[in-house]
DNA sequence: AAATTTTGCTTAAACGCTTAAGCAAATATA
DNA sequence: TATATTTGCTTAAGCGTTTAAGCAAAATTT
């Protein structure tokens, strides 16, 4: 590694102080009054030496790091790396730079990356926050440090989130429509408010429609050990006597894992049970029939994050910013009758 | 947000410099001869205070900042994801925090993701590397900045891969064994060694075999629009009169797009084309027949790569460091000739 | 010609940490 | 008792920036 150039090469090299050429090389020649031939020889001298700033340097001077921390529950879930790749991107846009991280819903780790991205300077924290985390987000929240939650949220809090109950209330709806009437739910076993807002949805549709809500029907699952649950939940719900004829996943690895179970036992789709998902996935669009989805525009949510947050840093926002973002209900084969004796284009029989 | 705690602030609260805080919170009491009681004291008004070291500054002195930065083709691509999480665990058991980014296969946005991880200071770079990069490549290697390539690579690196002519070639083999003797690769149209490593691994199966290479087999896409071309190509491909019998995909994502484009053009799999994939998706686990695939251990890449690059920080590895990661065939229905009249369990007729 | 302003630069402190070097007092060795 | 060593601490420089303050020389105004 031969040694970087600093401001004090430039400078001892020209016979000038630092000072002079760390304002040439940051436009400031004008305010600072550097002469114009000294500024050309700064100028050249740095190009020359091809003079790249110290940006740990810059940061502890300036206490700004154009860096941002993002906390998901885990990057290698499909909804999430899609949104931090548009978060990356809005980011690299505006001149940061991104940490990512997974919490893995556990709120014990999410303290700790919480604690150690500030401890690391970061400037901004865009988080989709785990149950029982409140308290940290909301000591955030005090100190008013710059922070947006996405996915999930607090009241009171910079959020940038869909209409949960809206897109649940739609789903379930949808598949009154078509004909079901006794139609599940599986969801994450957990307090946090889109959860709750999703099942408050289905079964706010049930009862408009005058469906008795049956108490099996809602399966909650916990995310440690969530294949093993839903494995025993897909057996136990599917079983002739409880025969749910509609199944709503609230999120889509619920449904990825739930569908390897169901297409392993017989089940027909959409024939015994009609399908629909939150979320997307390719494994949606390859699974037959394709399923039924509540598409987020990722990209919306990202920048919108990458927007609030950056305002935070800036200082320009005042109260709670909260963002809706659209979700629609993208209708597939998954939960809508087939067309009679037709067969599947690329199925052999 | 109330102002950070710093060293002198528990220095001029114990009349003591800063000097002796930074040694007994560093543990280095020993070496620096503290007394007894004062290092009592300092330790029990760091933890009143909850003192946390500025690392900005400590990166600043040391030179070391504690941060890997990575950059593959595109994070929100589940390969790359999930090796991501993989990495991102692995760092933080050692200390290390992890930048990702996406280069997009594009050889001048890897040179400024590059740059600007440099210019951050990163300890190391993980990097997946594109097409047209080698130079890049080759001064960070010259200038000995600590460097790890995974799933690409250049001869003379560090990297971590697996045997793709091998993995290639078991998988051709296997489906001429299965009984298909006019087999399509689609593969990128790059010159990078893994690529062409697996077009040699399966022109060298149908020599071994005595089937003669017909060139419309070999498909080349490039990533620009990427959906496009293989629109196309699948469709040109499999016309009857052309009509191949097995398809090898040399990533996940060609998979994924060309089984879609498949499922809508008639082809059954495999009874029509039997298909084996590279890397794994869900897709692959939710598509009926379920999918062929290659798999490589996610968990070793990442592991190794965060390995080899600590151990170059630390100075530790001399030559360069090549480890190849085990690749396994996992044969599954789409290349292999389903019982005869059976049907599928979740599918209506 | 004297007083004022402008120009072009330097000095120096600060950000928070690490660490080699130094110094006086206490203790051990002769 | 004089000398050497150990102990417990401080000083100060340095990491690479930024930026307010200051200062002499030149240019402008009276």
């Amino acid at each position: 590694m031969n040694k970087k150039v600093s401001l004090k090469d430039i400078a001892e090299q020209l016979g000038v102080s630092t000072a002079l050429v760390s304002y040439v090389l940051n436009n400031k020649e004008r305010k600072a009054r550097v002469g114009d031939e000294t500024v050309r020889k700064i100028r050249q001298l740095a190009a020359s030496l091809d003079y790249q700033p110290n940006i740990i340097a810059r940061s502890l001077q300036s206490g700004k790091t154009n860096t941002i921390g993002v906390i998901v529950a885990d990057i290698s879930n499909p909804f999430f790396s899609s949104i931090a790749r548009i978060i990356e991107d809005e980011a690299m846009k505006r001149d940061y730079v991104v940490f990512f991280s997974s919490s893995d819903e556990d709120a014990d780790k999410s303290k700790q990356l919480i604690d150690m991205f500030i401890h690391r300077g970061v400037d901004a924290l865009i988080i989709a926050p785990s149950e029982n985390t409140e308290k940290q987000i909301r000591r955030l929240i005090k100190q008013r440090f710059p922070l947006v939650l996405i996915d999930r949220y607090f009241p009171g809090s910079d959020y940038v989130v869909i209409d949960n109950f809206q897109a649940s209330y739609n789903a379930t709806n949808h598949l009154i429509q078509a004909g079901r009437n006794r139609i599940a739910m599986m969801a994450y076993d957990t307090g946090m408010e889109h959860m709750k807002e999703r099942i408050r949805g289905y079964r706010t549709a049930l009862k408009d429609n005058n469906i008795r809500f049956d108490d099996s029907w809602l399966i909650t699952v916990s995310y440690q050990d969530l294949a093993r649950h839903v494995r025993k939940a897909i057996k136990n719900i599917t079983t002739p006597t409880l025969g749910v004829d509609g199944f709503i996943f609230a999120t889509n690895s619920l449904a990825v894992l739930s569908l390897k179970v169901l297409i392993s036992s017989g089940i027909r789709i959409p024939t015994h049970l009609a399908v629909v998902s939150f979320d997307e996935s390719d494994a949606f669009d390859l699974f037959y029939p394709p399923v039924s989805y509540v598409r987020q525009s990722l990209y919306d949510i990202g920048k919108s994050a990458v927007d609030l947050a950056l305002r935070r840093i800036k200082g320009e926002s005042k109260g709670p910013q909260q963002i809706v973002i659209d979700a629609r209900l993208v209708v597939r084969e998954s939960s809508i009758m087939p067309p009679p004796l037709s067969n599947s284009p690329h199925y052999n029989v």
